[in-house]
DNA sequence: GACTAAAACGAACGTTCGTGCTTTTATCGA
DNA sequence: TCGATAAAAGCACGAACGTTCGTTTTAGTC
């Protein structure tokens, strides 16, 4: 890697640290140009439109993201350890990634939500890639007895997502201490659900 | 209420719809004007600065919500009828108060999440009376026998915010045709673990 | 119809935004 | 050491931002 990727990977490193504080589109050239000591043009030049840094701010945010939780949650044994990993990490994944603002997937979901183009789109299939992930992790607990044979794999992805939302809405808005409580709790009673065998169906 | 009043009721209605859509700091006055018609300095006449304007803006999503979701919910029967009509109201409200964008709190939550100042501490404020609010109708639901005795009625409501949340993401940003039977789902859940008396404790 | 106060306007302020051009500086193989 | 090439800077642009100003229109009262 020479000079210039050296340079438009510190670019990155502080744009995704920024864009944690002040979401994507909050996010400005002139902004991070000064935190890195840089110009503007000489910044710009490593990208062809502010949307294209966007993107790339994405895709560097989901390599962290993967670094921090994925990884070392598929180090653990399959089923329930391995969820309970995933968890584990993700609750903490913005401390392990330096992220001052938070999770920064919260951040764009909430601002991208009714625009349109490749900055969206990225978002959602790396969401939907994720949430994926986390619904297979669960599914694989079945075979081996975790959880209950019946379980709706998608909807338990779905659920745990929830529960992170609400943490982060606890932690980040209320400031409220008990946020991490909170959330264990709720992952404990959505893994009691998934071993639950016959429960009630609507 | 003279024409001044009219004209900023009717700048308020429109705040908040764009709002609902761009956020609170992509509200822009210049935009805003554009849409009603007027100019940019007759429009500003009537905030003093654009921080009154996002502060009156909550403060209107908020009366719309309670409109929408509060009130009718308070005329069904205490307990978990109460709660139940809460939960449905709440999962159209962004239908019944026109708001193009989603709910303007998930959107506000983002992006001033590790912002400060008195937009910040309005929403705070009102989130936390929120949850109070939810957690109210749950803690009235036991002396009723509707849920067990030992309920953590703040954790209900943290719960059911979480199952909310989840909802917007699937629905909004996912675009996912089930969001609304997810969350469903989440909130049966969550009722049917209300209910159950001797659960094991942690 | 004249006087007043409220309301809306149009123009401009100084900044900041993203984005192009042109020039200077740094890097590196021959 | 030199020349080719890549990287950063400098400068400027048009547009949009929030905000202020002085003026004009409108509404209400005598």
């Amino acid at each position: 890697m020479g000079k210039g990727g050296a340079t438009k990977d510190a670019i990155l490193d502080r744009a995704v640290r920024l864009a944690s504080q002040v979401g994507l589109s909050g996010l400005s050239i002139g902004r991070l140009a000064e935190d890195l000591h840089m110009s503007k043009s000489g910044l710009f030049a490593h990208f062809e439109a502010k949307e294209t840094l966007q993107v790339e701010v994405l895709e560097r945010a989901a390599q962290l993201f993967v670094e921090a939780v994925v990884r070392p949650a598929l180090a653990q044994p399959r089923g329930e350890p391995r969820l309970r990993a995933l968890f584990e990490h993700w609750l903490c994944w913005t401390k392990t990634a330096r992220l001052p603002g938070g999770c920064l997937f919260v951040a764009a979901a909430a601002e991208l939500d009714d625009r349109r183009g490749p900055v969206r789109d990225r978002l959602v299939s790396l969401q939907r890639e994720w949430l994926e992930l986390i619904a297979n992790v669960a599914r694989t607990g079945i075979p081996l007895g975790h959880f209950r044979d019946d379980l709706d794999a998608q909807q338990c992805a779905h659920d745990l997502y929830s529960v992170m939302l609400g943490y982060h809405h606890a932690k980040r808005l209320l400031r409220d201490p008990r946020a991490e409580d909170r959330a264990r709790a709720g992952f404990e009673s959505l893994l009691a659900a998934a071993r639950r065998r016959r429960r009630k169906s609507a």
